[in-house]
DNA sequence: GTGAAAGCGCTAACAC
DNA sequence: GTGTTAGCGCTTTCAC
C-alpha cells in the first residue's frame, strides 16, 4: 500500500498527475501517457494495469497541460448576435444547442462570443490569444467583419449562412430557393398583391430572402417591400400606410416580425385570412400554434448547427470538406394564406 | 534591424512568444513577463520600451501557457437546460447573454454546457478536467445533482435560483413574494375562482411560485392547480376539464404555458378578459404585445445574469460574497386580468 | 532593476 | 515495450 495515495488522515487521495500514477505503479510518465492515449507501443498488460488503476483512483487528466503540449484547445468559438431583438428569436438558441451537442460528441467544448452589430473584439481575442481551435459564425453580414478578420488569421471557421465566395466554408438552408418557391405558391393560390415585411438589409440572410421573393414576383413594385421592420414601432407606423394599398397577403421575413404583424392586425380587428393573408419566411412553434396556423418556410435548425459543427470538426481533423452545404427546406401551407375559405 | 522579426520574404513578423521579444530587445523573458503583468520590480523606462514594442508588433500572449502556469483557465462554465421546450423560453438566452457580457468585462470567457434533465456529464467533465474556474447554474432542480456534485469538488459556483441551503451562493428574484403579491392583487380585484397552470414540479422555481400562489390563496382547493402543463397536448387535455369548474382567472406559471393557454382560449372563441381573466408569473415581450396585454410578474433577467457572474467573479478573487442576493420584481397589471371592463 | 532557472502537467522524439 | 529527455509558453522564486 503506497502512501502517496493517502492523505495524512488516511483517506484515499486522487492522483493529480500522471507522475503520481507513474510513481505508484513504478512506471514512467510516458507509459502512463501512452496507456491513456492508446498511441505508441505499450504492452497490453501494462496498459490494462494503468487503465484500471486510473479507473479505481478517478484520475482526470489536466486538459490545460495537454492543450499546451499539443497546441490544441479542444474549444470552438461560436459567435452569436446580441442585438436586442435577437433574444426573442429561438433560432440562435436552438442552433447553439445543436452545435454544443455535436461539439461535445467530437470532444470539443463551446466558448461563446457575443457579437453586437459588427463589433468583433472578443472574437479577435479568442482567436489571437489561442483560446479556440476554430470558429462558427451564426449570422452573416453583407460585408462581414468577422469573416474578413478570420480570413487573415488562418483559423478554421465555418459560417451558417450563404456567401457567394465559395472559398469560405458555409452551411445554410437555401433561402433564395425556399422564399422563391413559397412566394410562387402564394401567387399561384391567387394572392395577387403581396407585401414583404423585411428585416435588416445588412443581414445577408434577409437579402437572400428578398432575392427569392423578388424573383418569384417578377416585376414587383419595390414599394411593397418594407425594410427594417425590426421593432413594433416601425411596424405600427408602416402597417397603416401599407393597408391603404390593400395587399392581399403580407409575407414576413421572420417569425418575430410575423408575430408583431399578427398582433397589429388583431388590434385592428382584421381577420386572417378572411381580410388578409399572412405567411412567414421562417417558422417557429408559435407560428404553427397560432390560430389560424401560419403558412411558413420550415428549416431544420438543429441539423443546420450540427452540420456546421461537423464540417468544422472535419476541417480541424485535416479532412477534406465540402465548402458549401445546402440544407433543404419544407413549405408548410397553412390556413393563414388560404384566402378563399 | 533584427531578422527574427522578418520572414524570409522580408515581411514583418509577429513575435510569437515572450522569448522572441526578449531576444529582440536583449532582455530576459522574466522582464517581458513583468512588463506585461505589471507585477514585480521593473524600470519604468524598460517597461515602456517593452510595451510599445508589443504594441507595434502586435504580440498576443498565449493564454493556454498562462493558464498552465497560474492554474487558472479564465473560463467559467454555464450550465443551461436543453429540454425541448426550453428553446422557446427567451429567459435562458437573455440570461446567457448578460452572463457572457459581464464575464468578458471581468476577463473570463463562457464555456457552455447543456444539461438535459439531470444529466450532468459534461459539467463534470469541465470541472474535473479543469477547463473552468467556476460554474453558474441557471436552473435548479429540487434535488439538484449538479449542486450535489459541485459541493464535493470545491469548485466555486453560483446558482440562479433559490435554495433553502444558504451555504450555496445564489441569486434570484423573489418568486415566492412576487407570486404571492400578484395572486393577492388578483384576488383583491375580484378574481375569486383561480386556477394555476403549473410547470414541472421538479424545477425549484416552479415550486417557489406555487408556494407564493398557495400562500395568497389561503385554503385553496388543490384541484385548481394543474402541474406539468409543459406541452400543448397536456394543456388541451386539461383545459376542457378546468373550464367546467368555471374559473374566473387562469394564472400561468411561465410565458410559454401562457402562450399555449391563450391559443387554446382563442380557438374556443373565449375572450380575455370578458370571458376569463389571464395572468402570468413570468413576463416576456410577447405577453406585453398581446391583445389584450397580459398581466404578469416582471423580473430584470439581464441583471440576474450579470449579478450571478459578478458574485462568482468576486468569489474567484477571494472576496467575501453575499451568499444570497434577492432581486426585485415588478407587477404589471394589464388588461387581461381586468374582469370588469 | 534584471536575469537564471525551475516548474505548471502533459506529449513526443529518441534511445535502449 | 519502456524510459529519458526535451519541450509547449508562460510565471515565479531566488540570486545578483
Amino acid at each position: 500500500v503506497n502512501n502517496r495515495l493517502r492523505n495524512k488522515d488516511g483517506r484515499p487521495r486522487q492522483p493529480q498527475t500522471i507522475l503520481d500514477i507513474a510513481d505508484d505503479l513504478h512506471l514512467s510518465k510516458t507509459t502512463i501517457s501512452r496507456a491513456i492515449s492508446g498511441k505508441g507501443r505499450i504492452g497490453a498488460e501494462t496498459r490494462e494495469r494503468v487503465l484500471s488503476y486510473i479507473k479505481d483512483n478517478e484520475y482526470k487528466p489536466n486538459l490545460i497541460a495537454k492543450s499546451l503540449a499539443v497546441s490544441k484547445t479542444f474549444n470552438i468559438g461560436v459567435s452569436l448576435p446580441t442585438d436586442a431583438e435577437m433574444n426573442e428569436i429561438p433560432f440562435f438558441q436552438t442552433c447553439l444547442h445543436s452545435i454544443t451537442e455535436t461539439a461535445n460528441t467530437r470532444g470539443y467544448d463551446v466558448v461563446l462570443t457575443a457579437t453586437t452589430g459588427q463589433n468583433i473584439e472578443r472574437l479577435q481575442y479568442l482567436v489571437q490569444n489561442k483560446k479556440v481551435d476554430g470558429i462558427i459564425i451564426t449570422r452573416l453580414h453583407s460585408e462581414d467583419k468577422a469573416v474578413a478578420f478570420l480570413r487573415g488569421t488562418g483559423m478554421p471557421f465555418v459560417v451558417i449562412g450563404t456567401s457567394a465566395d465559395t472559398t469560405i466554408a458555409q452551411v445554410d438552408s437555401d433561402h433564395y430557393l425556399g422564399c422563391r418557391e413559397l412566394t410562387a405558391r402564394l401567387l399561384d393560390s391567387g394572392c395577387r398583391h403581396m407585401a414583404l415585411m423585411a428585416g435588416d438589409p445588412d443581414h445577408k440572410v434577409n437579402k437572400d430572402r428578398y432575392e427569392g421573393f423578388a424573383a418569384a414576383c417578377g416585376g414587383l413594385a419595390t414599394g411593397a417591400v418594407l425594410w427594417k421592420m425590426t421593432d413594433a414601432a416601425s411596424i405600427d407606423r408602416a402597417m397603416l400606410g401599407l393597408m391603404r394599398e390593400r395587399p392581399e397577403c403580407i409575407v414576413c421575413m421572420d417569425d418575430v416580425i410575423c408575430g408583431m404583424v399578427l398582433s397589429w392586425l388583431h388590434r385592428k380587428q382584421l381577420r386572417v385570412p378572411t381580410d388578409i393573408g399572412v405567411a412567414s419566411f421562417h417558422d417557429s412553434a408559435a407560428l404553427a400554434a397560432h390560430d389560424p396556423p401560419i403558412t411558413a418556410l420550415r428549416i431544420d435548425v438543429p441539423e443546420l448547427g450540427a452540420t456546421a459543427m461537423r464540417v468544422l470538426s472535419d476541417a480541424l481533423d485535416g479532412k477534406a470538406i465540402q465548402p458549401r452545404t445546402r440544407l433543404g427546406y419544407e413549405i408548410a401551407i397553412r390556413d393563414s394564406s388560404r384566402l378563399n375559405i
